[in-house]
DNA sequence: TGTACATCAGTGAACGCGCGTTCACTGATGTAC
DNA sequence: TGTACATCAGTGAACGCGCGTTCACTGATGTAC
């Protein structure tokens, strides 16, 4: 009966799917293995439990996520302003493309018990700081906390695209402009 | 055995603090009757289950919170930028004085299934966009989009506290300046 | 080339725990007379 | 003032469903000889 496949990527587009739009919590096995069209027992084959399947996939979507913005805000061929302003599109760009797994990504954070992530050095705050810093340590922009600053603008980078997902903003090339020149002018980079 | 007494304000005390710390889900009733000292069934003297006195308790305090933000984003005693000013002061202080509702209304609201929150009008986006028009309308700030500005700011100014319930960031006097003049360099109040 | 065997993704039914909820009860408080 | 009664917050034990997980199984694929 059974004709063997990989199914594994199924069962993983449907799990992010779903934690996407309804919650870690709220989202259950058989959700995911109807959504798969795949019995409820697959989904051990290839992860030790449900908790650990999503871990896993925030951790691999969140690292594959910074380490293509690592690569914007630290491209030796731009300066400060470029550098800034290509992370922000690359992060309108990757919501764009692929709004269920950065939607993912953004929300289910504050799903998991213990902050695990909080510790890693992979995540896109940590990449911030970074960039803000050296920045800071350069002269090119005003001195300050770089964390506070990270802070800021990544706030205002990603709650435009948090009211998006909930259908209040609309995305348009005018708002990526006005988002990117918001974020130089709170940086000190105009 | 039973001495009669007001227990509900400790039911929904540990409510609000067990869902500020764990999120609603991975709270249980037996969670909250123990933190309160209750059996479970007292809860239900009071609500009809848990899911409503979680809706219940998160529009109250939403209620109060957009309420007095309103009153410092409309004081007519104010022009634009101290209005500005005086909410985003407010919301800092509010975080300072009681930093477990806060968190509670910031990170429960993903909590909840059908997006019910985002149709009502009282709540704090809503208000920062209507600020923000009024500004527009009276033409002391440049005209644009009143939701991305509201986004905008609103991601920059609650962003830095979402770090500091982390442990990433600390508050001060500093902080909160910084902030404020991020705030309107980015509105054009400067 | 065919045969025997190991591997392993997927099946489908069952298990059992944790959870929200229910319910008959208790006893303190307030009120009518 | 005392007595009878309604009310109602809280008790504590039990219920039952939904959920994550388990497990003996199936059959397709790859490999050794």
């Amino acid at each position: 009966m059974p004709r063997p496949n990989i199914k594994q990527k199924d069962i993983e587009d449907a799990a992010i799917r779903l934690f996407a739009s309804k919650g870690l919590s709220r989202t259950t096995i058989r959700d995911i293995a109807a959504a798969a069209g795949v019995t409820e027992g697959a989904l051990y084959r290839h992860y030790p439990g449900k908790d650990e399947m999503a871990w896993a996939l925030f951790v691999r979507e969140l690292d594959r996520f910074t380490r293509d913005l690592g690569d914007r805000l630290f491209d030796p061929l731009l300066a400060g302003a470029g550098r800034l302003e290509a992370g922000i599109r690359f992060m309108y760009g990757y919501y764009a493309e692929d709004p269920v797994t950065f939607q993912f990504i953004m929300l289910t954070q504050h799903g998991f018990p213990g902050e695990k992530l909080l510790n890693e050095e992979t995540n896109p705050n940590d990449m911030a700081v970074r960039f803000i810093a050296g920045l800071m340590e350069r002269g090119e922009i005003p001195a300050g906390d770089p964390v506070a600053m990270a802070a800021m603008v990544m706030g205002l980078v990603l709650q435009p695209l948090v009211m998006h997902c909930y259908g209040r903003l609309q995305l348009s090339p005018a708002l990526v402009d006005s988002v990117v020149a918001a974020a130089k002018r709170t940086m000190g980079l105009d």
